[in-house]
DNA sequence: TTTATTTATTAAACTAGTTTAATGTTTTGA
DNA sequence: TCAAAACATTAAACTAGTTTAATAAATAAA
């Protein structure tokens, strides 16, 4: 069960058999039934996930009403709050299971009694938020400079898993366009072919 | 002269006075006079930054020539391409002095050595980064959902210091619109009071 | 001090993306 | 299996932001 969530720490780090044991029998495995949320917008985010099945969206309700997708966590891949956590502040996201979802999650307290017994974790959680913050300055870049289209047909070539399990009003929430745009984008492009 | 870094660091984590010191004596000063770069795009980031002195914007140039400015740094802030520096490879950025500047800089040999042997060091990257993260998170959300109007307007409520010693090319080129279409927001702010 | 360069403003035509609304299709759930 | 809900597409009017260009003002350089 905690296989896949081993070999993605070892692909960061390097631990020995024990400490990745260790380490590991911190999480806790939660199941998420489609529709339901890991998190909710005023709680406080008070764990780190690791998602061993199905699909979670990561998003912002501004005050019109509108949704902005921070980012989609599939398999493999760590979903958190990590403003809300590392702040202690009510958060301002949602987390939601687009699919009958497995995540294996790590409480706020485990993880910082981990930082202080496994030094290397340190040097784990260093290396994975750097990893993140480049994708997201990379995406910063891209959303400043790129046209919606160019956006969205470079999105379907870096994910083109992800494209098939999600609906256009989530890819289009994730580009920041509307449904309807993506939709004229789409034709446009069929045309093209 | 390092005062200010030593300041800084311990905003962060809590070191002794031999580790702080040990950690700072692997700073060397640097001087960048106005128009001048401390990297340029296609270069390997081999340095991170602390500024003590001056202003610098770091900025991408679009494949149209157009350049988006991903963030500025006053004394006090951090600035690497953090991207380049941890995956050596070539940068997509140029880091270029608004002002004449001075920088303190560690290479990336000796922040190893400081990960290594000081094992607080590897707190205070993570703990930087994460807060870079969550600040670079909110930007994102705000680019997504807010106008440029409101962007300008928070910004200006945000970084009124900063405001003063920048043109209005760099604080479009920073909201991700044109100068003209800035012109036209302040003029629209300027009436409305 | 004079000239050249950069910056800010304005106008006017234009375009990328939004809004609203209608219609058909697919998925969901009781 | 049937009704309700969610989704995708299209059209048409609209708006936020761009483009180009001209002019004035501020800054820098010689």
């Amino acid at each position: 069960m905690k296989a896949l969530l081993k070999q993605n720490i070892a692909k960061h780090i390097s631990l020995s058999e024990n400490e990745i044991e260790d380490f590991c029998n911190l999480f806790e495995q939660k199941l998420i039934p489609k529709k339901n949320f890991l998190l909710r917008e005023g709680e406080i985010c008070k764990f780190e996930g690791f998602v061993t099945k199905g699909l979670f969206r990561v998003y912002h309700i501004d005050k019109n009403g509108f949704e902005q997708i921070l980012y989609f966590a599939i398999e493999n891949w760590w979903v958190t709050d990590i403003d809300s956590f590392t702040t202690e502040t009510p958060s301002q996201l949602f987390i939601e299971a687009l699919e009958d979802s497995e995540v294996l999650v790590i409480s706020k307290k485990d993880k910082e009694f981990a930082y202080a017994n496994l030094p290397k974790i340190e040097k784990l959680f260093r290396v994975m938020t750097q990893k993140t913050h480049v994708a997201l300055q990379r995406r910063m870049i891209d959303n400043l400079s790129k046209t919606a289209e160019s956006r969205y047909i470079e999105f379907t070539e870096k994910y083109p898993q992800l494209i098939q399990r999600l609906s256009n009003i989530q890819i289009a929430a994730y580009l920041g366009i509307t449904n309807v745009f993506l939709s004229n984008i789409r034709k446009k492009i069929a045309v093209k072919k």
